[in-house]
DNA sequence: TTAGTTTATCTGGTATACCAGATATATTAT
DNA sequence: ATAATATATCTGGTATACCAGATAAACTAA
């Protein structure tokens, strides 16, 4: 049992603190706020921010500072396709070595996933945390550490940007039992389809958030330009 | 014309180093040397070391120290599987919005590599450099930011890793024109065969390196266990 | 009043110093 | 000689202090 670092301490909160929403797109993170927060020092938070740049959480400007990553439909979809292509190569690999148990699991948790899409309406947090397992246990069952590595920083991004822009996911309700869907042709066994049926889930799941997007974005702009004036808190 | 920060500086010339096969794999990193080595303080060498741990070429294990990366088969496998992926979903991009211009751009650099392959068996360093042109030419052809990113760091991996552990890349000689084939798949304009044949060519490139890597490997280990005992200049 | 200039106050970048834990070395007691 | 203990010396982690540049505020001169 040994000790936690300051760093680690306060990477697990500040990140934890992003992906929730609590800053908004393009907001400044002045590195000694930061620490004053959360009780550390500048050079610290200095090293923290180092790691929260690697997980694509925030932007680090040398001889500038430190801003909440603001993505730009560009940008995203970058991130989407990258996404396409790691998920559906762990799809892939999980429809290779699949076995009955494994695949009850999946069923289980995907079989939740989409119940809750179609009763939960308030509850958001919980449903996107579920959705969140589902992904990263097939992640996990491909055995591939460096998948499982960056498809968990692509979901948290996709948390992240879930928390502080849009918020209705109405749009699931007309894909009933998609996830159930999706995790069947996965222990079906054929890797192509596997990879299919998963790039087209991260796919559509993009375009019709773009939609969403585009609706949400315009009505409630939440980028903030340049410095923090007033104080944050 | 902005003034370059200490961090910018020595994290060049650091990653150099390694990549350049500086440093054996496993080798340990203590701060306070690399800050003497390179006229910077601790603090400076700690923030290039979190730089250089995105970069996957080095690990850092709180409590313990920074030590460059020693990659066993599994890992250097997983590796190859997020290239496999990427590089492929490149391909299939390139090869969607691919034109006479660019394509000719590609043949000509492509047909550079597999003549280098074949006459040139002192000169590693620039057959090296010359291939990982290649390969990060179609990946900017692609226009994502993000697929260029992650590829040009899986690219820069294997540099690394081809230079501390193996030495020799006679098994090209048996595929003649390889790279040329390959673009060629590219340019044809079909995205399914495009990105097919990327996918073979990183995968069979990677199980060729492994039949070398097992001949090497148990004949010249080295892997340095634990910190550094002696001085490594 | 307004334009220009100075001054105060932010910001990130970095050197110094010190602490705590781990390891190796020397020393002492048996 | 050997085992146990104490001590010196590594290591990474982190607080303090200060510098330089950029920005904002205030003041002065027209």
């Amino acid at each position: 049992m040994k000790s936690e670092t300051l760093i680690e301490k306060g990477y697990r909160n500040l990140k934890k603190a992003i992906i929730s929403g609590e800053f908004c797109p393009g907001q400044s993170l002045p590195q000694r706020r930061i620490a004053e927060r959360f009780g550390i020092t500048t050079i610290t938070a200095r090293e923290i921010f180092r790691k929260l740049e690697h997980d694509g959480l925030i932007e680090i400007e040398p001889k500038w500072g430190v801003k909440i990553c603001d993505l730009d439909i560009a940008e995203l979809e970058g991130r989407y396709i990258v996404r396409e292509a790691l998920e559906g190569m762990a799809a892939r690999i999980v429809a290779k070595k699949i076995n009955s148990q494994k695949a009850e699991e999946l069923i289980k948790l995907a079989s939740e996933v989409d119940k809750k899409f179609e009763s939960d309406r308030i509850n958001q947090v919980n449903l996107i945390k579920l959705h969140y397992d589902l992904h990263m246990k097939i992640a996990i069952e491909s055995g591939c550490r460096k998948l499982v590595e960056n498809i968990e920083r692509l979901n948290l991004q996709y948390m992240f940007w879930h928390n502080t822009v849009k918020v209705d996911n109405s749009w699931h309700k007309k894909n009933r039992n998609w996830h159930t869907r999706l995790v069947k042709s996965i222990i079906e066994g054929d890797p192509d389809k596997a990879e299919a049926m998963m790039r087209k889930h991260v796919r559509v799941g993009f375009k019709l958030e773009m939609s969403e997007f585009n609706l949400t974005k315009t009505s409630s702009p939440s980028v903030i330009d340049g410095k923090l004036t007033e104080e944050s808190r």
